[in-house]
DNA sequence: GGGTTATTATGAATCCAATTCATAATTCAC
DNA sequence: GTGAATTATGAATTGGATTCATAATAACCC
């Protein structure tokens, strides 16, 4: 037995116009066309639908079965395929992020807050665990989106520019090192550096300054929390080096001194990583813009 | 755009065995009629069901949605065939009576809580109001069986007999008309008549016996319930002729006299109307044999 | 009740879409 | 990198749905 949707509309479109010849008008078939899909289906179903030798057409106790059947299943399809067209225009959707970079989430939040108030139907999250294979899980559609300071050059993910930040030398006022203009690798020999629970590949101080040279600091102390760090870099238990920006937005930075690292300074860029034929889905141009104005409200706020 | 039920039953094929290889095999198609319908449904659909470029083909984000719409849509799709596999097969159905023979709701009563017992899925009812138009409502698919003592050749009605009743007058014991040997037309001229509230032309003693004979009795009194009937009859308030099984099934008839109509008496047959392409179903059936054992246990039962 | 109109049914020809076959292109595993 | 497995593609073919023309039938109306 074979019953298709299109069977399905038939039979409601005569029952709700009431004749066979007002439904071909609203079904675009000629009345021959509507005749032979009546047969078959009569034929496929085995009993008739209507009510033979009456004109106009009336519906049989089993038709009006049909009819029911049809009130329940022909929304469900419409209901998919205008999910489908909103899906594709990027109306709706699932945006699971991953985050590569540990302080993004000062930013993120914020960002996130104002995304869902945009599109309300977008599902967000944020998946944790995926740090360093995030991008592969984004080529996995196991996330929608990477926050990374790593571009790569790759033919299914476009990677776009949110902004730019310098890493930025931290320490106590008093600290011996707070005196200098600026701060080269091998001053971090005999330091306690305090950073985010991630391997150090990961962390800018080491990629991009101290592993390139060789040099390993005296001890490192892992913090999971911003504001901890800066708490404990204060008290002298260490120093750090995190995104201007944190710095610039944190409070209680008044007894820390902010050194750049290397004379010339340290300039890096984070970028949202998406798939290529995502790239212009609404929501996902509206978290790239609203991540640059949140991260420039950030940066101005001191 | 269009999506049809193949549609849905591909992706979830592939999804539920893993790989296009195998649902090939449960779909019944080959790779590649699989692979045209693939791309055919993602130029509809406008986005990547599943994760280009991998092998075996994942589902992506859409295609999951597109899964669970499946798994809602199917299976009303399979009940609707399922079911009308049942009702071709008379495993359930609608069986709406009309009924033309007023003291026939005494074995139909029985019959359909039996029928009940076999058939739980059938939706059985009686429909009133129908009386003398009955078969013309059989035709109109309003009602789906009506008992009739007025067979009629038509092509696309059968009359299953169900058995053979004689009407017979029933009078007090005390009665005039009680000391006969059996009951003439003519006898009625000067007697009050119980009768069912139909129009007389319907009733037995009418059309079979006074009408033919242009012969009115003094009076006419409708009564509704049988048991009524036999009570008045008995307190002498009148004559009255009903199926021989409600006297012989009823209860409180020791007083009164029966007395066949006419000295051959005369006998009547009950039959069960159904349409023609109604007749083989199995609860119709059902219903015929019942009605025939129910009517012998009636019959048998004084 | 017969003639008229409106509506549905049917048959043959046509058209379009889905499938097949053959083969190319990828990916995966080792 | 090579071979095996899997998926993609193109052209030819098939088969089902549609159309056109026309027949059949019910409904309507005096």
């Amino acid at each position: 037995m074979n019953i298709e949707l299109k069977h399905l509309r038939i039979i409601l479109a005569i029952h709700e116009t009431g004749s066979v010849q007002k439904a071909t008008e609203q079904l675009n078939m000629t009345q021959s066309a509507v005749s032979h899909q009546l047969r078959y289906i009569k034929d496929q179903l085995g009993v008739d639908i209507f009510i033979p030798e009456t004109r106009p057409l009336k519906l049989s106790a089993e038709g009006l079965e049909l009819i029911d059947a049809a009130r329940r299943i022909l929304p469900e399809v419409e209901k998919l395929k205008s999910r489908f067209i909103d899906l594709k225009s990027g109306q709706t959707g699932r945006l699971f992020i991953a985050i590569e970079c540990h302080a993004c989430f000062e930013w993120l939040f914020p960002v996130l807050n104002l995304l869902r108030e945009h599109h309300s139907h977008v599902d967000i999250d944020i998946k944790p665990g995926l740090a360093f294979k995030a991008i592969e899980a984004l080529q996995n559609e196991e996330v929608d989106l990477v926050i990374s300071a790593d571009p790569e050059k790759l033919p299914d993910v476009n990677f776009h520019e949110l902004f730019t930040y310098a890493p930025t030398f931290i320490s106590a006022k008093d600290h011996p090192l707070a005196d200098r203009p600026h701060i080269e690798a091998d001053d971090f020999i005999d330091q306690t550096v305090i950073t985010y629970p991630v391997p150090v590949e990961r962390l800018d101080l080491f990629n991009q300054l101290l592993l390139p040279q060789g040099i390993e600091p005296k001890a490192i102390r892992q913090i999971e929390l911003t504001s901890v760090i800066l708490l404990l870099v204060g008290a002298n238990k260490g120093v750090s080096v995190l995104p201007d920006w944190v710095l610039q937005s944190a409070r209680d930075t008044d007894q820390l001194a902010q050194r750049r690292l290397t004379k010339s300074g340290i300039k890096r860029k984070l970028y949202a990583a998406v798939r290529t034929r995502d790239s212009e889905k609404l929501y996902i141009e509206t978290f790239l813009s609203l991540s640059k104005e949140v991260f420039s409200r950030l940066a101005r706020h001191k």
